[in-house]
DNA sequence: ACGCTAATGGAAACCGTTGTCAGATTCACC
DNA sequence: GGTGAATCTGACAACGGTTTCCATTAGCGT
């Protein structure tokens, strides 16, 4: 792998201390316990590794011994693109570095491999315990995680018996944004979602697959609509729900087409985020709609490109999310009972929506 | 850790074969040999693991013996908002990811703490090789890693005897931009620039800085600017270059104000990356100065949002960069010669330059 | 000179696997 | 029934450290 090749055996704390004359315990001391011994042993021990070429004590080895790894494992959704995409994805990765990074404790990725059901590389990871963030809930490496004997925090997914978990309040934050809606008049809605299985499907939603969504972040939301908007005394089952496998913003804008084609007289587009929104505003201004005026748009999550372009949408604290879930995972053993922490979320009302605009029909006619 | 308390000592290899009256051999064959030992062993091995919680051989005690960790670290640069809030540093770690995925292996983000110099981390890392991402020349880390016995992978480095690396042509993308620039008729310019060092500078660049800065893509962007203009005539030591350390939109935007109140009589700002230009432009805005009418302004990397409004940039292949990089750490283990690669850019002219605006002055007055 | 204490270094057990290799068992077939 | 092949199994030696006692020595007061 283009370095120089190992000339000979590589050192160990053992060919080391006997290059000494010394004790193997004298040298871990070196370097693990300064105190131990005296400052001139310890100068020559470790002039003696930089002379032999010794890089410290071997960190796999220590790990087995001390029963510790120094890192977390964090399970993302099969679909790295997806993950590194969003901006919201990307966020809860920052957070959760930045609690890693003040631990001193590393990051590692597991990689969920799409296709095959390889759950090895969940046994293979040598870590102090797991973060799982948005997987479907019927993955396969989150069963494997569990197995694990390492503590567990989960984010965004459904509530697991004895597992800490933190989420935002997604269904008070769904709640907010129906009402703002619902308030302003809308009553032809669409919703534009991201992937609800593992199965791929780029059209609309059927009633079924919406309430057997595996991604709780996205039922939660589509049901918590479902719910508002019934509420408003609007037919749910008539509100088109359209589904996008990939999170780009191109695929915001194709979802956006199609909507927009199969039900013209559509007031306003709901986007489970803020990505897909960004797709559906290219799309109205495609078609020449002007937004507010003759489409509303929202979306979710609260990136920061949306917060730029003054989208309508709620906001959720990202950064927090994992940073809270990586302190609680590495956070003093208290093993008292499973925590759950809701994060809080907000309704930022930006230029995107507005009221309905005048119908065609007179009032009375739909 | 809000886990259930582990009720007796774990399970181990050894108990369970123990329990089952089987060696430890035959046990581990069952998880890693399948077919060396008869199914309905295997299964009633598998079913005790069940029975007694034995979650499978350990991890790390199974990267000892076998010598492998099966992940690679990655070494990013001291401040990791910087890393996961631009873009084309996210693309890199995507693409990074993608690499890791397809080999399933994992990706260990080393902790790589900015305030003390805390080089444990590198040495607590178990991995079979590194990729060093944009740190500083004289980051103590990233010698930590030099030192550590495995391969290693650079990107967006200076050279290392010895050591693969991968990165753009930056110095050639830097001409375009100069040339494209002055092509137009830009002479009198203004640079913004990301951090040059580890100590913060949120001010005007001296050349001294500029010359001996430890960020090596910034300098090597600055020197090639310098290069460029000085061949068409343009005195670089005239030419004002102001650094941000932070690299956030705002940041652009405060430095592109202080920029532009120094220096009013510039015609264009370029700007060694899009978010520090999208900054630019947000300030442009503000001042009631019309791009490009009024004011050029250029970015670089060629991320997303920047392609979305327009910014003329130099795009770079980020994802590539990563996958690139993990291609290489993880290849066949062919130990030939160090390998660079050096990676394609395309300047990508958008709707943010155009020519110089007509000065005040005659035109033989400066 | 003696005993006590503190400082320093060492012996040995242990962490939980994997891999090699030789021995044991089974089995078909002559 | 004997024989060789095929298939399993088990003993043992690593892998490279850390840590818990222990033993030794040095320092020091009396």
């Amino acid at each position: 792998m283009g370095r120089p090749i190992r000339t000979r055996r590589q050192a160990t704390l053992a060919s080391l201390a006997a290059e000494l004359g010394v004790s193997r315990t004298t040298v871990s001391n070196a370097y693990n316990r300064p105190d131990q011994l005296s400052p001139e042993l310890r100068r020559r021990v470790l002039e003696t590794a930089r002379r032999l070429g010794y890089p410290g004590p071997d960190p796999v080895a220590r790990s087995l011994r001390t029963r510790r790894a120094g890192a977390v494992g964090l399970l993302l959704t099969e679909n790295l693109s997806y993950a590194f995409r969003d901006p919201a994805a990307v966020g809860v990765l920052e957070g959760l570095a930045l609690a890693c990074e003040d631990a001193g404790v590393g990051l590692h990725l597991v990689p969920a491999s799409p296709g095959r059901e390889d759950v090895a590389a969940v046994h293979r990871a040598g870590v102090d315990g797991f973060v799982v963030y948005s997987v479907p809930d019927d993955d396969p490496s989150l069963a494997a995680v569990l197995e694990r004997p390492v503590p567990t925090v989960i984010i965004d997914q459904p509530s697991i018996e004895g597992i800490d978990r933190v989420g935002p309040d997604d269904a008070a934050a769904v709640g907010k944004i129906a009402e703002h809606l619902v308030g302003l008049g809308h009553r032809q809605v669409g919703v534009i979602c991201m992937r609800l299985a593992r199965e791929r499907n780029d059209d609309f939603v059927s009633p079924a697959r919406q309430s057997g969504a595996h991604f709780h972040v996205q039922r939660t939301r589509l049901e918590a609509l479902a719910v508002a908007f019934s509420a408003a005394g609007v037919d749910w089952a008539g509100v088109p729900v359209i589904e996008r496998f990939d999170h780009t913003v191109d695929d915001g804008a194709s979802a956006a087409r199609q909507l927009l084609d199969a039900y013209p007289q559509i007031t306003a587009v709901i986007c489970t985020s803020d990505i897909l929104a960004l797709g559906a505003m290219a799309e109205a201004e495609r078609r020449g709609l002007r937004v507010p005026q003759d489409l509303t748009v929202t979306g979710f999550d609260g990136i920061a490109e949306a917060e730029r372009i003054g989208l309508t949408t709620v906001h959720q604290p990202v950064l927090e999310k994992g940073k809270v879930a990586g302190r609680l995972l590495l956070g003093s053993a208290e093993r008292s009972a499973p925590k759950v922490i809701t994060l809080p979320t907000e309704l930022r009302v930006g230029r995107t929506s507005g009221p309905p605009r005048t119908v065609e029909e007179p009032w009375f006619g739909g």
